[in-house]
RNA sequence: CGCGGAGUGGAGCAGUUGGUAGCUCGUUGGGCUCAUAACCCAAAGGUCGUCUGUUCGAGUCAGGCCUCCGCAACCA
């Protein structure tokens, strides 16, 4: 901010073409990252806008796989949708390109050549799993086994689920590759690593000292990592889909996808400009902002910079503003759950509303913590404040001008103290817009901009023109006059927020364009000068809209579940005296209550037959005390107790059924029998 | 006790270096009638997650705890 800079290169995260955008994603990264390009261009000043489509990695691999198609079929498919989709959604890349580029695969190719010669990665060779029958290499979350510490199965290479452990894939017993189901086998193999823990000195000074300004989640994890220390990192993998390691004896390797990706902002950026991209990424008087979601804060702060500082030739970041996540009707959005707003289905459901969708998820922008879309807040945002604020200001001084003068901007009289109070807030909005914009705060921004409508609705209620004219028309001409270009001045200042409402709204005022610069001006449009025809810049959503896309979510994850549930493979098959070894019995709930401070925690009395016994189970989430008291349960009896950490002392595990959500059903049985029958 | 971020009126968010707790929406009452029943004014509503400490004074600083979300498993 202090230093002077000619230029700016923006980049937004690329998304991954796995599947389609949805607004997470948008609000995230690209609406955020085009209203700033779009503010940047309003200024004249040189800048452009990079994005493209990640196209590498395993799950890519896995889902062709899964649907009988390549690779290729994949990423073609969602590129070309998420392409269009950000296109008509006016997100104004100057590029938008993808990783499996020609383009891409020299200059990433290229990039790791460099590095490969100045000696900036080191070698390693490691025992990993190997799929014979499929003929490739692992990765951690492909291999499945049973757990070392709990012994439950289904376990992944990388951690058990069930305890929560963190594994290695060597860790697991009886492993099996996800892919083929056959056994894997160790084999040797020999990757590349950047060894990241040889620049952490310099990355220490550069963040910590020199990038105070950085948005607390980003700073704080850049902190972190820097504080723990910085470790080695693979670069390549074995794996048949990517970019091939391009030097000798790398048969069967490819570049890891996190290296190649974000050398995919470089690669676009030489594909739109193929003899002037290096000012863009060399000249230090360039500087280079990357938008992306909080989960990628440390490639592009301690990963990415390492890379282009190994290169040399390279400038580094300025600033990254990461933004948090945006839970969707109060869950966390989810692909595989198809718990999203998916950007071409809203295009599609909401045509010609694309500022709609950018403006609320704008004003509720996770900048600072996660934050929740709800269709009703985007149908309230919608009518309240686009509508009733913003379109019917604009409405009203329309119609006002054309009721009265004809539709030609009238003249403006001498000014009253109010007048000019009313004017100079023009002013003042521009500069808290700009320096708002400037810090990236962009909620607060495009807020500030609405005050411009506020301030006009505001004084056009004191004022009363329409009371005015019939007795003081010329008066009223000074007031209308204000009014126009309060709305002349809306026209500019919500320019990169509402791309497409500022340009119909322009059309109605009969100019072509305005520059940011003329922003908080009083003289946009001159006495005389023909408006155009008047229409409505926004219109209702009504509640059958709103509440025909609550269903179609609550359908479509509905739909999801049903379809892609599918039971547990059955365990290892034991012996009938194995069986026999287990005591399970009908016991009847004497009591049972909450055990106090622990959320999950029931307490049972259950009467056995014998001398009755306490139990506890963790099922409190899933069932009310009061309801159980009376019913029959099954448990194991001869289980080994089990002591709690507050002391209390479990003897025996009560049955309940796990449903596929994690929901837990008790079991009982059909008839009532006596407490301590067996269960055979 | 792995590390970071967050927890503020009904909802969503501000709150900079500690000094009267603000904004948008919603609610209630009133006004206006040019306007897409839109607009303007006023009011009600908060022990700022919790406990303790520092201070003349804490939403803000320090420490403990609780809850949510991310990071090492690549979904922004």
């Amino acid at each position: 901010m202090d230093k002077k800079f000619k230029r700016t290169t923006v980049t937004s995260a690329l998304p991954y073409a796995n599947g389609p955008v949805h607004i997470g994603h948008l609000a995230g990264v690209y609406v955020p990252a085009d209203i700033y390009v779009r503010y940047l261009r309003l200024k004249k000043e040189e800048v452009i806008f990079i994005g493209g489509s990640d196209e590498h990695g395993v799950p890519i691999t896995i889902r062709a796989r899964e649907e009988g198609v390549t690779p290729q079929d994949i990423v073609d498919r969602y590129h070309s949708l998420i392409k269009e989709s950000f296109e008509e959604f006016g997100i104004s890349f100057d590029i938008y390109s993808r990783t499996s580029s020609e383009i891409h695969h020299d200059t990433a190719s290229q990039f790791f050549k460099t590095l490969y010669e100045k000696g900036e990665f080191i070698e390693k060779t490691t025992e990993q799993y190997y799929d014979e029958e499929a003929r490739q290499f692992l990765a951690d979350r492909y291999i499945t086994g049973e757990c070392p510490y709990c012994h439950a199965e289904g376990a992944y290479g990388d951690q058990c689920e069930k305890c929560g452990s963190s594994l290695s894939p060597t860790d697991l017993i009886n492993p099996k590759s996800a892919i083929s189901g056959s056994k894997p086998v160790r084999r040797e193999t020999k990757h590349w690593y950047l060894p990241l823990d040889k620049h952490e000195a310099w990355l220490r000074r550069w963040i910590l000292e020199g990038h105070k300004e950085w948005r607390p989640n980003v700073y704080g994890q850049c902190k972190s990592w820097l504080d723990l220390g910085l470790q080695p990192r693979a670069v390549s993998r074995d794996l048949d889909w990517g970019i091939p390691v391009p030097v000798e004896g790398a048969e069967g390797k490819v570049l890891y996808v996190w290296f190649d990706a974000p050398i995919g902002y470089i690669s676009n950026t030489k594909e739109l400009l193929p003899d002037s991209w290096e000012k863009w990424w060399k000249d230090p008087e360039t500087r280079l902002v990357h938008f992306i979601g909080k989960d990628n804060i440390v490639f592009h702060c301690i990963v990415f910079p390492a890379m282009l500082k190994a290169e040399g030739s390279y400038i580094l970041p300025d600033n990254v503003p990461a933004n948090e996540f945006l839970n969707l009707e109060g869950r966390k959005i989810s692909t595989s759950k198809n718990w999203a707003v998916w950007l071409h289905e809203y295009l599609q459901d909401f045509p010609g509303k694309q500022d709609v969708l950018r403006y609320v998820l704008t004003a509720n922008a996770p900048e600072t913590k996660d934050n929740d879309f709800t269709w009703k807040d985007f149908q309230a945002r919608n009518n309240n404040e686009l509508v009733a604020v913003f379109g019917n200001f604009v409405n009203r001084a329309m119609v006002l001008t054309q009721k009265y003068f004809e539709g030609k901007v009238p003249v403006c009289g001498s000014l009253t103290g109010y007048d000019q109070d009313t004017l100079q807030e023009f002013a003042d909005v521009k500069v808290r817009v700009e320096s708002l914009l400037d810090q990236f705060k962009f909620r607060d921004a495009q807020k500030e901009a609405m005050n411009l409508a506020r301030i006009g609705n505001k004084y056009l209620a004191d004022m009363e023109p329409w009371k005015l004219a019939k007795t003081d028309l010329p008066r009223v001409a000074t007031i209308l006059n204000i009014a126009l270009q309060l709305v002349a001045n809306l026209s500019i200042a919500f320019e990169p927020f509402l791309p497409f409402s500022t340009a119909k709204l322009r059309r109605m005022l009969g100019v072509d364009g305005f520059d940011w610069e003329q922003l908080g001006r009083t003289d946009l449009l001159p006495a005389g000068h023909p408006l155009g025809k008047a229409e409505l810049l926004f219109e209702k959503i009504d509640d059958e809209a709103i509440q025909t896309q609550i269903d179609k979510l609550e359908a479509s994850k509905k739909a999801n579940e049903t379809a892609s549930y599918r039971a547990k493979e059955v365990k290892p098959i034991v012996l009938f005296e194995d069986f026999e070894k287990l005591d399970i019995r009908v016991g009847t709930v004497l009591e049972c209550e909450q055990v106090p401070k622990m959320k999950k925690l029931l307490k049972f009395k259950i009467a056995d037959g014998l001398d009755g016994r306490t139990i506890v189970s963790g099922i409190a989430q899933h069932c009310k005390p009061e309801e159980l008291v009376g019913r029959q349960v099954l448990f194991v009896a001869n289980l080994a107790p089990r002591q709690f950490k507050n002391g209390l002392v479990s003897e025996g595990m009560i049955l309940s059924a796990e449903d596929f959500d994690g929901g837990l059903s008790v079991v009982t049985t059909m008839r009532e029998v006596k407490p301590g029958s067996e269960v055979k």
